[in-house]
DNA sequence: CGTTGTGAAATGATTCACAGCT
DNA sequence: AGCTGTGAATCATTTCACAACG
């Protein structure tokens, strides 16, 4: 990887949509694309697709295009999902049961090792093949299985807490469905999904007439 | 609104930040902020925060701040979540379920009106208080409601089907849960939430050291 | 005082345009 | 011919820095 020190945060934004595109091409029998293609259905220039994955190595062959088998390859390892993610899941309500039930996230490299949550009633049943474990197992179960990635789908009010407790545990990232902001410590990363969020931004958007609001690449992500 | 043309679309990203930390502060009894103060929760220069709030309007007083409560009234004004907008949803499976139940989301200003899936096995159960309905009913349902938002929680395959019936039944805007890029005319506005792009972020940002990926603006979403 | 709102400067990202490879 | 990789130019966003205000 030649990785010549700064990426730019909307390359890495535009990254694993890039291996979406690309998984998707394959399954279609495709073997080569060109920037412009790639650039075309994911609403990007080709120049802008050609500096992004420069970034990483030269991939391309000039007046073929990037061998789609070979460039899928090459991104799933920068992204690091050609390795398996042990990950742990805090909270059994609505949210956390339907990334458990998420079939599609092995395929992709991640791996829900253990289900934990705070209610006595919910502890103990059975979730997507795992038992609901208490809280008081997290740090235990993330050591035994490796776990560097939590699932945060605890209420709002704990959600701090739980986070906390996480990263006590070892884990090195967390992707947040709670509806707040967390503070941690800036070795540990953050990604939030937050449903309010993402149905305000529409809703302006639909108010704004969008014709101005959108920019095509975002209307993917 | 004193908006003089172009919004830059960070700010757009960032104002329902802004009214989620507002509310949250109102809820804890403060009565004015300061830009300084906002920016530090999140993450955010103080020249940051006013540029993005001068876009609508003149809302500070110098010397003392922003009035909270005067505040968050604006910029749910702005966003247009002072009103209510029905929404419909279509797949009611894990993700589905977990949207309908959502609790949060009514006094957020959305409502499901009507919930819509594919397979006969489900059609005529209840969910949350809503019975299932055969994708026939949609326009009806999207027209009877004046719905312009439509929640798309059907699997990848059908995605691009839903969204196109969606957008002939009248909505204006899509909130997309499937794991792919939808093709929509325009004058539609569309939103993703994609768990393994999600994931695989955060997994890149594990790997990198965080150090260098993490601006602390995007942490939080 | 402390804090806003805003031009001007600095930084960051995208697009242009083309040399060079196949 | 077709296409990549990349410096240079353009465009967008953020930060600086300060006058004006309560």
């Amino acid at each position: 990887m030649r990785n010549d020190g700064r990426i730019p945060r909307p390359t890495i934004k535009r990254l694993s949509l890039y291996v979406r595109e690309l998984e998707s091409m394959l399954s279609r029998g495709a073997q080569t694309v060109s920037s412009r293609q790639l650039g075309d259905v994911l609403g990007l220039t080709d120049a802008q697709v050609r500096k992004d994955l420069a970034h990483f190595g030269q991939f391309g062959h000039p007046g073929v295009g990037y061998h789609i088998g070979e460039l899928t390859e090459q991104l799933r390892r920068i992204l690091g999902t050609d390795q398996q993610w042990p990950a742990v899941v805090v909270g059994a309500g609505n949210i956390g049961r339907a990334v458990i039930n998420y079939a599609r996230l092995p395929e992709k490299g991640f791996s829900v090792m253990a289900v934990f949550d705070r209610d006595p009633e919910v502890i103990g049943t059975e979730i997507g093949g795992h038992t609901v474990r208490p809280m008081s197992e997290l740090a235990e179960q993330v050591r035994a299985n490796g776990a560097r990635i939590g699932m945060l789908a605890a209420p709002a009010e704990a959600a701090q807490d739980v986070a906390e407790a996480m990263i006590a545990a070892g884990v090195r990232g967390i992707l947040n469905f709670a509806p707040v902001r967390l503070t941690v410590p800036p070795q540990v990363a953050i990604h939030s999904v937050d449903l309010t969020v993402s149905l305000e931004r529409l809703a302006f958007e639909i108010t704004l007439g969008i014709d101005q609001a959108n920019r095509r690449d975002d209307r993917i992500e």
